[in-house]
DNA sequence: GAGTCAAAACTTGCAGCGCTAGTTTTCGAC
DNA sequence: GTCGAAAACTAGCGCTGCAAGTTTTGACTC
């Protein structure tokens, strides 16, 4: 097939179409023969409109950082800008567990990852944070974010009873462990933010001045 | 080359060469015939003694969590327990930064990964965490530390100035985050470790119990 | 309208990948 | 002394990312 009177190819066709691949089968398993075949064209068709391979993984990962919302900052209080970012960023990256090792190689030259980047650092320094501090913030963020999103920890017992108990005294239930997947990951990162937003609070106080209460739980998000 | 007088090969040898490669290149730079080459041998001489690729990662995670020390659980306060772990799982990791997505899928069935959980969980469990929510802080912990060891907040950011400050106001000084790795890194692990533990504890005073002081700075190690 | 050129598909092909199959030699056990 | 398992090998399959060069199309220029 020489050049068709109506391009089947563009960069938001081919990056929606690897998003799926990769959710789907992982990023060990995508290649740009698949991906290709998936859009009805042979592999080396994508290097018209990319020019390697990793440049359509970052076209991936941006849009999947572009989903998060950094809209609370400077709206609300950062303590709760933060939780609200938090829930948001997980959001995101847990759609699409199979991306988060490559996201988690930074933002580089990724736009929605600097504009991220840009509006928590601003936050934080807005609301009081010395830089280097609101630097440290923003950087444990991603990682209690990305190290959640990276794989399910409660998936990552075999469902296999008897295996654990014999050599593993406390074990004894953690078969079961994927029957419940969702809520133990779920309430793992839920119990998690919360308690770095307290800890945090409790910094803030001790460094830097006093915060005001609160409004009471608004669940939002 | 026949089988030799002296076998050339055993799994020891092929789990450290296989670290020493997987640091120095990458895991996708790794691969069987690479790792046979650095052995002076030819790729398929490793079936003899590891039946897929996966099985050699296997073994190469589970010496990396083997170096975690876990001793700390029932010895201390849960609260300085979880502090020493948590700095020891960070530098375990943070050795092999590249195996950590690899690790991220969870203990399966490898044995040091199973003899962490085992320890980490029985000891919060003793000390008076119901079973779900010792479940969530084993898990939260995780998320945190393979977060923080799967790739320098840091270094994510590109060493060009003018390319951030333009478009991103508030990131004027990101390009010299590089300078900084190393203090940025362990910087935001050892603030959000602390806040975690912070946070942990006001839900335990909450919905547990008293706690009693910690004793004072013993900055242990 | 003719000429020109970039764009977008293609085919071919290279070097490397994980792994299987089958071969040869050596070692240890009986 | 015999025999089977062990540990190396070669050959080869179907996959990979991507470079090179080809063909056709469509949009612009004169």
């Amino acid at each position: 097939m020489p050049r068709p009177r109506q391009a089947l190819l563009n960069r938001q066709r081919i990056v929606d179409a690897a998003a799926a691949l990769i959710d789907a089968d992982g990023l060990e398993a995508f290649s740009t023969r698949r991906l290709a075949a998936e859009l009805g064209v042979r592999g080396p068709s994508l290097y018209n409109h990319f020019a390697t391979k990793d440049e359509i993984l970052d076209a991936v990962a941006d849009s999947v950082t572009a989903q998060v919302d950094v809209s609370f900052f400077g709206r609300l209080d950062w303590r709760e800008a933060l939780r609200r970012w938090g829930h948001s960023y997980r959001a995101a990256l847990a759609a699409h567990p199979n991306i988060v090792p490559y996201l988690a190689r930074g933002p580089g030259r990724r736009p929605a990852a600097l504009t991220m980047a840009d509006a928590v650092y601003g936050g934080l320094v807005a609301a009081g944070w010395p830089p280097a501090r609101a630097t440290h913030i923003g950087a444990l963020m991603r990682y209690f974010v990305a190290g959640s999103a990276l794989g399910s920890f409660a998936r990552g017992f075999v469902e296999d009873p008897g295996l654990y108990g014999e050599r593993y005294p406390h074990l004894t239930h953690a078969h079961r462990l994927a029957e419940h997947q969702q809520q133990v990951d779920e309430g793992a990162f839920a119990l998690g933010l919360d308690a770095l937003i307290h800890g945090l609070s409790r910094t803030y106080e001790e460094h830097i001045g006093p915060l005001p209460p609160l409004p009471p739980a608004d669940p939002g998000h």
